[in-house]
DNA sequence: ATTTTAATGCGACTATGTTGCAATAATACA
DNA sequence: TGTATTATTGCAACATAGTCGCATTAAAAT
């Protein structure tokens, strides 16, 4: 199954790309204005997460958010998304922070995949 | 808005109390049988968190889990809930662990809720 | 230019969770 | 103990997020 170049996927990591954060289905529906079809923006982004290029976050309100891999280690190393994202409560804005903590688990446990969100309000909201 | 102790409310509490770690609606459905209204069931585990008896956790499966609230800072202190959980992808089991790790913001970001939970494998399940 | 098949759009579907409203039952009070 | 008050329940309807099947479209290979 190789993959092709299509308008919706070039739009749909553009949007990713300028936001510079974590975005959920919804915000990329209503940055690209309504021409792409719902199931397709979901069907891009599983695409992309299943190739590396992006990882997906599950936010405290039960959404996914998708956000571009940078630095986070090579492909499909889904294990080293192990950094911590945090979520605007006011502005919604997701963005992935610098923090990989280390935690020790009990004898036995494997960890496959962290999702970590810290909610609260961002510099920007705080001034406000 | 007094609290009333009710049949539904006693069972619930019980079933998250003998589970000894966090239950998902469903789950808490089966366990109980199908007596208590869906409905009811999220009405109850939505007033033990009002009432910092329980704790909610967001599975990266995007579900709602809850568990009892030991040790975890006084009532209505939701950001002392800052340990992180782990789900069993093979049992389902989603249990508190102890770590509690030291997250450091960017300036001017203020935390309000701490959502973290490592996915993996459990000790039970790496045996079989 | 033609064929192949990945990707899209549409609709239907599932699952999770919430809400309005009438009926029920736990508490308070006489 | 009997009655009034109102929190809680059950039911149905609703909202939202996400997935899937299928026919159509359009990249890429020939």
């Amino acid at each position: 199954m190789k993959r092709r170049k299509t308008q919706s996927k070039s739009e749909i990591l553009a949007a990713l790309k300028t936001s510079g954060g974590a975005l959920s289905h919804d915000m990329l529906q209503s940055t690209l204005g309504t021409t792409i079809d719902r199931a397709t923006i979901y069907r891009v982004l599983n695409r992309f997460c299943e190739d590396g290029m992006v990882h997906r976050i599950i936010g405290d309100d039960g959404k996914q958010y998708f956000a571009i891999c940078e630095n986070c280690g090579e492909k499909k190393e889904m294990h080293t998304h192990n950094h911590v994202h945090f979520r605007c409560m006011k502005c919604g804005k997701v963005e992935c922070l610098k923090s990989t903590p280390e935690i020790d688990l009990p004898k036995g446990y494997q960890a496959k995949m962290f999702n970590m969100v810290i909610s609260g309000v961002c510099g920007d909201c705080t001034l406000i």
